[in-house]
DNA sequence: CCTACCGATCGGTAGG
DNA sequence: CCTACCGATCGGTAGG
């Protein structure tokens, strides 16, 4: 691996785990094994390495999606399926992706309006289009709003994987469980599922005996 | 308003807004119009304060929760609606109360455990209580996944009013939004609200013309 | 609640 | 890629 991958390695986990502003190029040269201005001479300045570790992030989501849109699967649950997997799987698979996202959706909002607009609202677009069709047809509910409804799944994701470290005790019941986070997720899925693809159907009232309080 | 809260008020924004870490104690001092050390003279050090502002969120939360158990809505549609706007109001009068808490718990994760242990859990069980009671009636999906459906919807008002300033521009299409964010929390709480109530029907899928991909 | 001050750490530069 | 160093800012203290 390259100084250059290991650095901004370090430093997604760095800035992922503190914030970008609270890393010091100090502790991410400490876990590298090199010295300070050895950092600043592969990228200049702090800033240009923030940037580097953001645009790197989205650079490799942009590599898995022509997976989705050349599933095998034609269906709609079926791409569905494969969208939230695949989601799923890149946040999880490093969870300081999700935590440095929101981070900086949180400390430079001008920038990541910019960098949401270049690379990723296209494909939400093309994704909230399909839902539309769906909608369209009937197959999926009338009151939805695609665009929306997507991106609220992809902040439900990013946002659960992202405090994972504050949950994963919080809501269990017995000695251990292994994975609070996949179970949170699961609901997320499951909750995404349902709105998608229910009709309405008549809502009930729960039974009487609960109106104690 | 007292020394103390005006203190308070400060610290809360700017550590919403950049980070508690980075928000500094000159910052907020130029914000109260006092010098630096007053702050200290007020709160011992920094973390104490920090400790003040959180717990003041989470305190200022349980004084609105009596609301919702009192609620003259005795129907499942009812308590939930009523959950919901109480929710959703906290955090867009103020927030700065979302951006802290999620940073929070990305930040501290071992404290605010025991926060949420102490000041979160317990209502958080009630209502989940309640959505398993509607669960066993018939009335509430049965594969939902009560306790964790609760925190989802929290975790997704928060996120989404926390990243707001990051999207305030980017979903919309005209030439202004007045609310994108209202747009976000109402297919939050659509999303919500057909999981919850919407017995499982059969899902159809999209009309076939959209597999030319 | 203030002035005056402290050591530690920050991002960054000079020069090799 | 390093050593040596810079001014600025940080949280916090002394003393009133």
């Amino acid at each position: 691996m390259s100084a250059r991958e290991q650095i901004l390695e370090a430093a997604l986990n760095q800035m992922a785990a503190r914030g970008a502003d609270a890393a010091s190029l100090q502790s991410i040269a400490d876990e590298v094994g090199i010295k300070k201005p050895s950092i600043l001479y592969h990228f200049g300045n702090k800033e240009e390495l923030r940037k580097a570790v953001v645009t790197d992030i989205l650079a490799r989501w942009n590599e898995v999606l022509p997976r989705l849109f050349l599933t095998t699967a034609t269906d709609a649950t079926g791409r569905f399926e494969s969208l939230a997997n695949e989601l799923v799987s890149f946040f999880s698979e490093c969870p300081s992706r999700a935590q440095l996202m929101f981070r900086e959706l949180m400390d430079r909002p001008a920038q990541m309006r910019a960098y949401l607009q270049e690379y990723v609202r296209p494909w939400i677009k093309m994704i909230a289009q399909e839902v539309d069709r769906g909608r369209q047809a009937g197959s999926v509910q009338s009151n939805i709003d695609p665009e929306a409804f997507v991106w609220v799944l992809i902040n439900s994701v990013i946002g659960n994987i992202a405090v994972a470290s504050s949950m994963t005790t919080e809501l269990r019941e017995g000695d251990r469980d292994p994975d609070t986070v996949q179970r949170l997720l699961r609901e997320v899925l499951r909750t995404a599922r349902v709105s998608l693809f229910s009709i309405t159907t008549t809502s009930s009232q729960l039974n009487p005996n609960n109106a104690e309080a």
